[in-house]
RNA sequence: GCCCAGAUAGCUCAGUUGGUAGAGCAGUGGACUGAAAAUCCACGUGUCGCUGGUUCGAUUCCGGCUCUGGGCA
């Protein structure tokens, strides 16, 4: 077993950051965010990254610490947010992984590499460019002879997925279905303790990211948007696929309304949301705390105290 | 008051030359190992507005009514 490391997960507006803190301070701890958006500077508002105010004094990493120019990806994150969970270690305090991000999360406390190749690299570009002369069809078959599991296990229609196996195999002469083998069956590097936030009826957790997302809009969301095209940032940079800034772009480009905008940013945030619990639903050991109707932070600090002191935290 | 058009899934609509109907979106569930706030998959019974008539059979044709647009007075 590792060290230990707390990880407050949920899907959006469930309260995560501010159990986060409530934790950190209950425990000594420091704040580690795991939100593939909040890494980006200049998305505050949007991302509904914590303000020093909501903070409260407690050290967060992982926030605002790439330019929106950067695409940083999982391995990246893994990469940079290791020695800092290290050096909380090391200090003698309690890491608190807090995130929206399952994958990046999953993948910092398994703390194995992702298999090489890489958006932008050679290898796949060059798969790009032949998925777009040749459709996915070849790529299928020749992934078929290379790794017959991840043909068979991949939709067809799953290209991404279809064009990362067989870079995997084209950067490595090793298939990703043997990688993933592998990379499974080494323990994880840290003990993770997880606690999930959730309403328990889906209607309330509707209503808060709508009151969430109509905050935004008066935070000035349209003029955080405004100032990214500003200082140049491209429409296609992964920061920009952030729910509520690809929309807002539409308004400043004049192809959609305020209100359109705003309608849709509920609408995505709820789906985003949905993915999320379906992502987090199939991690066995999460420890559930429901919320009914209001959030009702003083019963999430007290039940989840009680779950780290029987983990052997104090 | 009269004329015209419409009324079909939560929403927008298609369709049935008469044999009780299907798309998109929404919703729900699922997948996910270097773009993950991304990407991908699966799931479609609803008094076909109400009411009479014709018919073996009406959501479809005919009449009346109600409602919603638009026009004329």
């Amino acid at each position: 077993m590792g060290p230990k490391v707390v990880c407050v997960v949920g899907p959006t507006a469930c309260g995560k950051t501010t159990l986060g803190v409530l934790l950190a301070k209950r425990f000594g701890g420091e704040v580690v965010s795991a939100d593939s958006m909040q890494i980006y500077r200049g998305m505050t508002i949007g991302t509904a990254a914590p303000t020093p105010r909501e903070m409260d004094g407690v050290p967060h990493h992982m926030i605002a610490v790439a330019e929106p120019e950067e695409s940083w990806s999982a391995a990246r994150y893994v990469q940079e947010a290791t020695p800092v969970l290290d050096g909380i270690l090391a200090r003698g305090r309690l890491p608190i992984l807090v995130g929206g991000t399952g994958l990046w999360m999953d993948a910092v406390i398994r703390g194995h590499g992702f298999a090489p190749g890489q958006a932008g690299g050679a290898v796949r570009r060059e798969l790009e460019a032949r998925l777009a002369r040749e459709g996915i069809g070849p790529l299928l078959s020749q992934l078929r002879e290379a790794d017959p599991e991840a043909a068979e296990r991949l939709h067809p229609a799953d290209e991404k997925r279809i064009l990362r196996a067989l870079e995997v195999f084209l950067e490595t002469g090793k298939t990703i279905t043997q990688h993933n083998r592998e990379t499974q069956a080494l323990p994880p590097r840290y003990d993770a303790l997880w606690i999930g936030l959730q309403f328990a009826n889906r209607e309330d957790m509707r209503r808060l990211i709508d009151q969430r997302v109509d905050q935004m809009a008066r935070e000035g969301l349209s003029e955080e948007v405004r100032a990214l095209l500003g200082r140049g940032l491209s429409k296609n940079a992964t920061a920009l696929q952030a729910i509520g800034y690809k929309e807002f772009l539409q308004v400043l480009e004049g192809s959609a309304t305020e209100e359109e905008a705003l309608a849709e940013v509920k609408l995505r945030s709820r789906q985003y949301a949905k993915r999320q619990l379906t992502w987090l639903r199939r991690n066995p050991a999460i420890h559930w705390i429901f919320w009914e109707k209001d959030r009702d932070f003083a019963r999430a600090l007290q039940v989840s105290t009680e779950i780290l002191s029987a983990w052997g935290v104090s």
